[in-house]
DNA sequence: TACCAGGAGAAAA
DNA sequence: TTTTCTCATGGT
C-alpha cells in the first residue's frame, strides 16, 4: 500500500511538477475559498473572491457585519450562495470569537479540527483544507478526486469513506505539511485533466498503476 | 441539452 | 444509522 502511494506521488509529480497550492494571497482568503468550493468549480470561485476582495470585504470583521444579501450578491458566481453566505458569515463569527487563526494554529492538530467541525457548514474535506493550507498543519485532504482515483486502481472500494481514505495516506507517511500539500494538488490535477467522470487515460501519467 | 464541478447538512427511510 | 434530497452558477 505504501509503496503504491508512493508510486502515484511520484509519477505525478514527474508529469505535473510541484503545485505550490493553496491559490491565494492570505490564510483567510484560503478559507473563504474551502467553503466556496463546496461541489464548485474552481473557476467560478475566483469569480467570487474578485468580487469580495474589490468590494474590500476579505476580512472576518467585514464579512461578520455585513448584511447577508449584500453578501450573497458578491458570492453568486460561486453557486449555492445563499447557505454560503451563511456559512461564511457563520464561519467568520465563529472565527471572530475563537481570537483569529492565530489563535487555532496555537491549537493541537486534533483540537482545532474538532473546533472546525463544530462550526456549521465545515465539514470534514472543508476543516482538512483549512488545516493544511491555512494553518499549515500537518493533515491529509481527502476529496471527491481522491476517492475517483483510488477506486480506479483498486486501491479502495466503492463504499470506502472520508476517514479511511485519510487514514491510507496518514499512514503511508510521515507527517510532513509540504508533501500532503502537493499530494492532494496533484490529485486535483490528475482528476481535472484525466479520471474524470468519463476518464481520459490516454496519456495518463498512472496508467498501469 | 445534459452533465459536471476541489461538499455539507437536513430530511427521509 | 444509512440513504436521499437540496442547494445554484457557469463552463463544456
Amino acid at each position: 500500500m505504501k509503496e503504491k502511494l508512493e508510486e502515484i506521488y511520484r509519477r505525478l509529480f514527474d508529469y505535473f511538477g510541484p503545485q505550490h497550492w493553496w491559490p491565494a494571497e492570505s490564510d483567510f482568503e484560503v478559507c473563504v475559498g474551502a467553503i466556496l468550493t463546496q461541489n464548485t468549480s474552481w473557476s467560478n470561485v475566483e469569480k467570487a473572491v474578485e468580487n469580495l476582495k474589490r468590494a474590500g470585504a476579505l476580512s472576518p470583521d467585514a464579512i461578520a457585519s455585513m448584511p447577508q444579501d449584500e453578501l450573497e450578491k458578491l458570492i453568486k458566481p460561486s453557486g449555492f450562495y445563499r447557505q454560503k453566505a451563511k456559512r461564511l458569515k457563520e464561519f467568520c463569527r465563529w472565527l471572530i470569537d475563537t481570537g483569529g487563526l492565530d489563535a487555532l494554529r496555537e491549537m493541537p492538530l486534533d483540537v482545532a479540527r474538532n473546533r472546525l467541525l463544530e462550526v456549521k457548514g465545515i465539514g470534514r474535506e472543508t476543516a482538512d483544507s483549512i488545516l493544511l493550507y491555512a494553518l499549515e498543519k500537518p493533515i491529509f485532504v481527502v476529496d471527491a478526486y481522491t476517492y475517483r482515483i483510488l477506486l480506479r486502481h483498486n486501491i479502495i472500494d466503492e463504499d470506502t469513506d472520508y476517514d479511511t481514505m485519510q487514514e491510507l495516506f496518514m499512514s503511508a507517511f510521515s507527517p510532513d505539511v509540504e508533501l500532503f500539500k502537493e499530494y492532494h494538488a496533484l490529485l486535483v490535477m490528475a482528476g481535472k485533466n484525466f479520471c474524470k467522470k468519463k476518464p481520459l487515460c490516454d496519456g495518463c501519467p498512472l496508467k498501469g498503476v
